[in-house]
DNA sequence: CGTTGTTTGGACTAGATAGTCCAGACTGTA
DNA sequence: TACAGTCTGGACTATCTAGTCCAAACAACG
């Protein structure tokens, strides 16, 4: 058979595996356009052949990074999105947030916002994959918030989707302070704002 | 006398400008790292020479683009800016920025922003050049935020720091959610959010 | 054992890119 | 006009990068 981009044994989805985390690595080290093929051999000890086994070109290993590099956000959150439902549970969310920013010194910012800015304007496959990223995030708030509304904690009147696309502009901008002004505290401010445009829907 | 930085005379300088302004055009359509210096001859017929007569290396030219995008973004807002100490100078300045997206089909965000999320984290010259940036441009807020409060129209506990920042995150975050997802509305709700968020604190 | 498909090593090409160098053109001034 | 400093053209180098290609190693299985 020819160049499969799916691994058949279970040898190659480990090399697969290993090649896509060293380039998201050098994407979050380097910038999208700054991690080079022979970057990521160096890091893995792949060779020229495996990286044009496992991917079509260039372009479809950053799309590779771009995935997987999606999940670990939403990956690290983990069931903390499952219960923005809550006022305490939305504190929380926040509060391990900024927790996240202090313990790795308010660098690298937003690995999906990084993205957004890097490769939005030159691959619109690559803006597609990054909004649907996105999308889940948000998707999280939103459905919590829906819920708080029927359960009679936001007014009746209150727009879940408005609200969760208003903190998700809070958050993505206070890391982005973050990380240019190297103070974990920009992105509190950012969410105590956000907390309060959610409140002030409160029922 | 050797290379100077500054052109000496009034034609150097003519060339010089030509330079930084192709060179900020290639950056904002390709990013930073895909702006080449054969692009940038080619789009302005300058010999290899001359970019080394006027600029270090490349990494001085990006400097300079820095530099020249911070001053474009803060001269398109032009007074806009010295009348943030009123509740109809803010909404002018929110409208415009709205306006300004849908104008541009969503596209490019934040020049500001977008240069920080590929520099900031290997460059930090530019993470500096460009907090500097956002200092400016957050500063006319500030200023015209702390004037409201000396005139009673803030409450007297507010703060013009935070409630500038938290402003400045919801922009920057409203400008990324536009551009990927291709829709100036987004803005507008980031906006509006944080025009709720500063009305709290009105006296 | 032999066959078949998967995985791997590494040489090779072609093109782009940053940066160097030197000689010549231009310009203002004595 | 002669000179000094500024600006410009373009050849040249060294390096990096993506991508191709072929043969060999490996693994499963009849």
């Amino acid at each position: 058979m020819a160049n499969e981009l799916r691994p058949a044994t279970a040898k190659g989805r480990a090399t697969r595996e290993r090649i896509v985390q060293a380039a998201a690595e050098l994407v979050a080290e380097k910038g999208a356009a700054g991690m080079s093929l022979d970057d990521v051999r160096a890091r893995t000890g792949a060779s020229r052949s495996q990286l044009y086994h496992y991917f079509e070109d260039r372009d479809d290993l950053v799309r590779a990074v771009i995935d997987v590099t999606i999940d670990a956000v939403l990956d690290t959150q983990g069931e903390l999105l499952d219960h923005l439902d809550s006022w305490a549970g939305i504190d929380r969310w926040f509060d391990s947030l900024v927790q996240h920013q202090t313990g790795r010194q308010a660098c690298g910012g937003c690995p999906i916002g990084s993205l957004a800015g890097q490769l939005a304007e030159s691959d619109p496959d690559a803006r597609a994959a990054i909004a649907a990223g996105l999308e889940r995030w948000e998707g999280h708030l939103r459905d919590g918030l829906t819920r708080m509304r029927t359960r009679g904690k936001l007014r009746k009147d209150a727009d879940p989707v408005a609200l969760a696309t208003a903190t998700m502009a809070s958050i993505q901008g206070g890391l982005l302070l973050t990380q240019v002004r190297r103070d974990p505290h920009q992105l509190r401010i950012a969410l105590n704002a956000a907390r309060n445009n959610l409140r002030a829907a409160a029922a």
